[in-house]
DNA sequence: CTGAAAGCGCTTACAG
DNA sequence: CTGAAAGCGCTTACAG
């Protein structure tokens, strides 16, 4: 049978006030002998508060909702580990909440998750290109009564704290990386339009080329989903433009573009180079290993539910919003463009 | 500020009964403008049960617990993306516990779970070698006071109601393949010791070469752990002892052998021919493709799913444990040995 | 057709 | 040093 605080106190021959004090800790003024013949009764009956009740008075719920574009994706897969890692550490829950790219679920994910009892949510948001929906997003999250941080992506115009790789930065470095090996003609395979995080990552890959004073041509950028199979239609249409290099903007884009490449009879690096972003597992064990973009998952989430934690403790914290840096991890699917040396 | 059932009942001028009944569809007898008045005043103020308030009655949370062993194994990823999807689906929040293969978590999971308050709880258990913790948590389990059911894999001597591919049928499937195409020296890796699955596909490996009047040699199998480090370590292992064909019980261990060949210098599938088990995404993309069994994880999901929501609803239902068929994908990662023709 | 009231299991001022 | 009591926001017999 289910033991309650009352059950104990009747059993201590106490009041209910007084395990209650005992068994949260809290400041309290009663006899170390009877505390500890609290304790032990707890012990031994296997006491377990009632979540609802407590949850009821305290309004806290020891649970955080996260909500991913897609857990299947390797990428939100590790960040929803990692996250999961921290705060269950730390004593708390979480709640998963899958939206498919959909940000209409990112809607109603949220309401679901607050109406739940939630103390807090991290939200890696899907790209939004209906302007009027995203606005009224914006001032749901503006009016949302527990904290949140944003993790990976952004809306813009939305003023909350969160915790991204420097995309952009991660994007110009992809660039550079090839410029450095002598390539002219780069071709970009973006994320959707909308997509926060797709346009920094685009925004880099253009930085470097008029860094490098190369003209920026729109008939080197093709749109992809950040899905396998839009990486190899958008490859496809870059080797038409006849590039010699392609920046994609996720590895497994990046993985398309090898098929496309494969598919017309030419080979990674020798033909075309190839660099991802988010450097996966499988990237390095892909035969040629994929130069990328590192993004430090576990970090993220650690950042992630750090910023969170804090403003559970303190909600009056100031919005920070963090920039990790990118890592270039050069492996084989770069080189030189052919005749070059 | 939040709206409860009493503003709503102060503002209508009925009595809380009356605003509980209509909210929630319960047999009543209040008149259709009653009725109607009180439902468009809760849509107005955006009236939200008080979820706490709701499970201290009720003792009803609409949260299922998801337990599983590594949720960055894009097989478990997508099984807990498939799970989430039908449960909220259904209106039910997922809490997703990872236990990262560790039994000892498995444990203390579970016991977290309850006392949150959950309705029921799906759990693929991690491998346990050790026999009195496994008793332990069978008889933790035997007296859960919640519906559960195993998905994927099982402990021995637990009954519940549960779901899994038909392991040894797929370990069946993936020898006799290698077996009709002439291999006669096959190895096998296998997933950890004490894990159910491993034992399963390995037990269908037996089986195979037993029909086809193979003597079985223990120097033929080698123990992984389910990660693309361990197959690589077995199959270097198996290729010691001339094997022709590798049987991997799972993808990632079956990558892990493409890389242990290519190290040698060899080629797949002229020099060695590899089946794996799972039939993740990048199966299909590797080159070569790799030949696999196919699990359904949307069918697993979706069937691990419908056996607790019957028992949500009918807690005496009668225990079936289902097993899926599984399906051999025949693609470019085997082919005849050498010289066989 | 509708409402008053008990109770779910806790926490927390407040009183002694 | 300890307890009685109110209250969190609901649901549900029960009474009228």
């Amino acid at each position: 049978m289910k033991c309650t605080i009352r059950d104990i106190a009747r059993e201590a021959k106490v009041s209910v006030t007084t395990v209650s004090l005992i068994l949260n800790g809290r400041p309290n003024s009663v006899s170390e002998p009877t505390a500890n013949r609290i304790r032990e009764i707890a012990k031994k009956n296997n006491y377990a508060p009632n979540h609802f009740a407590v949850g009821l008075v305290t309004k806290k719920t020891n649970t955080i909702g996260l909500i991913l574009p897609d857990i299947s994706n390797t990428f939100f897969a590790e960040l929803g580990r990692s996250v999961d890692g921290f705060c269950s550490a730390a004593g708390y829950s979480m709640i998963l909440s899958n939206t498919n790219h959909d940000p209409a679920k990112d809607v109603s994910a949220v309401n679901m998750l607050v109406n739940r009892g939630i103390d807090g949510l991290i939200i890696a948001f899907s790209q939004d290109e209906n302007k009027e929906r995203s606005q009224n997003f914006i001032a749901l999250l503006d009016e949302l009564e527990v904290p949140f941080v944003a993790l990976d992506s952004w809306i813009e115009g939305l003023s909350c704290p969160g915790v991204s790789i420097h995309h952009s930065k991660g994007g110009l470095m992809a660039t550079k990386h090839l410029l450095s090996l002598g390539h002219r003609r780069i071709g970009c395979i973006t994320g959707p339009r909308g997509s926060y995080t797709a346009e920094r990552r685009l925004k880099g890959y253009v930085n470097a080329l008029t860094e490098a004073g190369i003209p920026f041509d729109p008939d080197w950028v093709a749109t992809g989903d950040y899905q396998f199979e839009s990486g190899r239609t958008a490859a496809q249409q870059l080797l038409q433009q006849g590039v010699t290099a392609i920046f994609a903007s996720n590895d497994l884009m990046a993985y398309g573009a090898y098929q496309a490449v494969h598919e017309r009879g030419w080979n990674v690096p020798e033909d075309i180079s190839i660099v991802g972003f988010d450097d996966l597992f499988f990237s390095a064990i892909l035969p040629p290993p994929l130069t990328t973009i590192h993004q430090s998952v576990s970090m993220l989430g650690e950042q992630a539910w750090n910023l969170l934690h804090d403003r559970l403790r303190d909600p009056g914290m100031e919005k920070e919003y963090k920039q990790l840096e990118p890592d270039l991890i050069i492996r084989n699917s770069t080189q030189a463009p052919k005749g070059s040396c």
